[in-house]
DNA sequence: ACATAAAATGTAAACGTTTACATTTCTTGT
DNA sequence: ACAAGAAATGTAAACGTTTACATTTTATGT
């Protein structure tokens, strides 16, 4: 027997055009075929075949997420927010996680070309420089996260890092030290950079000198944290204070601290960046820059639905800087008054 | 102009059918005619749309993924597992997180009616009846995580939750310890359950006694568990030793021994269950199950890949229990000899 | 050179919708 | 009762593939 929109027209002894302008609510239809063939259409279970229907009106209701790993609660955080308005707005979100450069741009190729999806969000804190030139054909909306590739008619959604950076150091400024160091991330993802320039440029401003040995590299790691806060206390001249770039290097560092016995913050304080759920556990809980990810997960939904309905795409460069806040805990020194400290 | 297929049809002067082998490896193809739909398809940047393929082959190549929500731990570990294996076997997972049953309903309707997906991991630990109706219909492949429904022909995928506790409350018995209690998960969760009925088991056959007042109920949230151990140890005879349904719990617990300056394990032992990344981290370290998450969502990919590439279905109802191991810290009263703690 | 089979290619009908356009059926005012 | 317009419905052509079947071309053995 015949399937879907055929057979319901059958049943109900109309045309298939009948049918479908119901099931779209497009187009005039008297209210008792309307009813009927609804109901019909209940009583089958029925649900369109969202292939046909992709193909002939040319969009699919979906979503493509592009993570480089899926590790982190970073991303997950990031996932929940895109979830979330997907949910709102009845949209499918197809998720992949590439773990090397190579699946990343398959896949990309595969969602701007294929028809598998509406748009993309691509989290991507470093740019393989064969993504650029196929971003640059810029087939479908496209919404970067993390990273600004400097071209046109993409929109990229950013932490204010410089500034959530600086704040923290200025942060640390306050509370008197003069010897402040930092442990950095990768060289070539963008967060890092930014943050590095909003620790020089707090420095700056306070007229702080800025010794080459107190800027020491890390990879965003736990391990990175640990070996890069040893390295630090082991210099001839030790910095009283250390911002990392991000809260996992901290738990190394904390880690790294209690070997070597020194206190946090009595005898070197500490702050980082990110706000993981980890940090307000710690002892003393971690003074750190937040960093909204879950509203990085929902404006990257917004701005691609935006661009998808309403045709919407930025003249020119376009970015949004989402803005962090600092939280304040104990290890930079403040008096830490929260009773969450379960360790 | 003419677009996809057709297009490189006609530069190559071949017919679609043709292309069409070459593309799809399906039919003879003279070598050179192929080399040259190769090369034109190549230049073109052609890639197939997904939806005339789809509807034509009636398969999709993406697996629908119902979460209950998107916050923890565990999800990102799942869902890490079911990328790795889609990846490998080149298949796309479309992700749904519902927060409301309602959300949860539709989604599973649209998946298994909508022709968006070959089949379904649905992880629910608890089944709404509306969706056990649904299940029963049972049109596409479809793997249960967390979850044992009693319905034919669908492969559920579950932690030796039972093995599990039975195992961890054993280590505490060895421990000597005579008074043990447990704060438990949710009643309707079913790996609460088989981690309550395992609990029971080791103790029986200990024959260790299990007064009321020592099994306080929780709900797999810090909160409950700062709650249940205050509980617990608000009693006239306090237990000497605590098996916490799962880690979250166990944080609370931490919290809550602190704020009673009581002594882990010296004053009271603890073991939990999951062995979540913080539960390393903890001081003393955590003493857990460990549940093997990621190959979770591995197992749960394989199984659905297998239904829909070789029409396999079970029988009749068919359960794979994942095992679990004991993860031994110091909060059960051994020696912690790791020097991982950094709090 | 010819019959026969194998290899290569082509034709056309699905797959299940949406939608522009055409047609029929109602209203409504006169 | 009729014309004119609005409302309701129908027809058929897309959408871009796959694939069964038919046809043409090529290779092989005699």
């Amino acid at each position: 027997m015949s399937k879907g929109i055929v057979k319901i027209a059958e049943i109900c002894g109309v045309s298939i055009a009948t049918v479908s302008r119901v099931l779209n609510n497009s187009g005039p239809v008297k209210e008792s075929t309307r009813a009927r063939i609804l109901q019909i259409a209940q009583e089958l279970n029925y649900k369109p075949n969202s292939n046909a229907r992709s193909l002939s009106r040319r969009r699919t209701d979906t979503i493509g997420v592009i993570l480089p790993e899926l590790v982190d609660e970073f991303f997950m955080g990031v996932i929940q927010g895109i979830n979330e308005v997907a949910n709102r707005h009845q949209r499918y979100i197809m998720l992949s996680s590439s773990h090397s450069q190579r699946d990343e741009l398959e896949t990309m190729l595969e969602f701007m070309n294929g028809g598998r999806v509406d748009g993309v969000i691509l989290m991507a804190p470093a740019l393989h420089h064969t993504m650029k030139t196929i971003l640059k054909s810029n087939t479908r909306p496209l919404v970067l996260l993390n990273c600004r590739p400097g071209i046109p008619g993409i929109v990229s959604i950013n932490f204010d890092n410089f500034q959530g950076a600086k704040v923290a150091t200025e942060h640390l400024i306050q509370h008197g030290y003069q010897k402040i160091a930092m442990i950095t991330g990768p060289e070539i993802n963008n967060d890092a950079r930014e943050r590095f320039r909003g620790f020089q440029s707090a420095l700056k401003e306070n007229n702080i000198n800025l010794p080459e040995s107190f800027i020491v590299p890390g990879e965003f790691n736990i391990e990175s944290g640990y070996y890069g806060f040893m390295r630090l206390m082991s210099l001839p001249e030790k910095p009283r204070a250390i911002f990392a770039a991000n809260d996992m290097m901290v738990l190394g560092a904390y880690e790294a601290a209690k070997s070597l016995k020194l206190r946090i913050p009595e005898d070197v304080a500490i702050a980082g960046f990110d706000d993981i759920f980890l940090g307000r556990l710690l002892n003393p809980r971690l003074t750190t820059v937040h960093a909204p990810i879950v509203e990085m997960g929902r404006a990257a939904m917004q701005q691609i639905l935006k661009m998808v309905d309403e045709k919407w795409r930025p003249e020119e460069e376009y970015t949004i800087h989402l803005s962090t806040g600092l939280v304040i805990g104990g290890s930079c020194g403040c008096k830490n008054n929260n009773g969450n400290n379960f360790v």
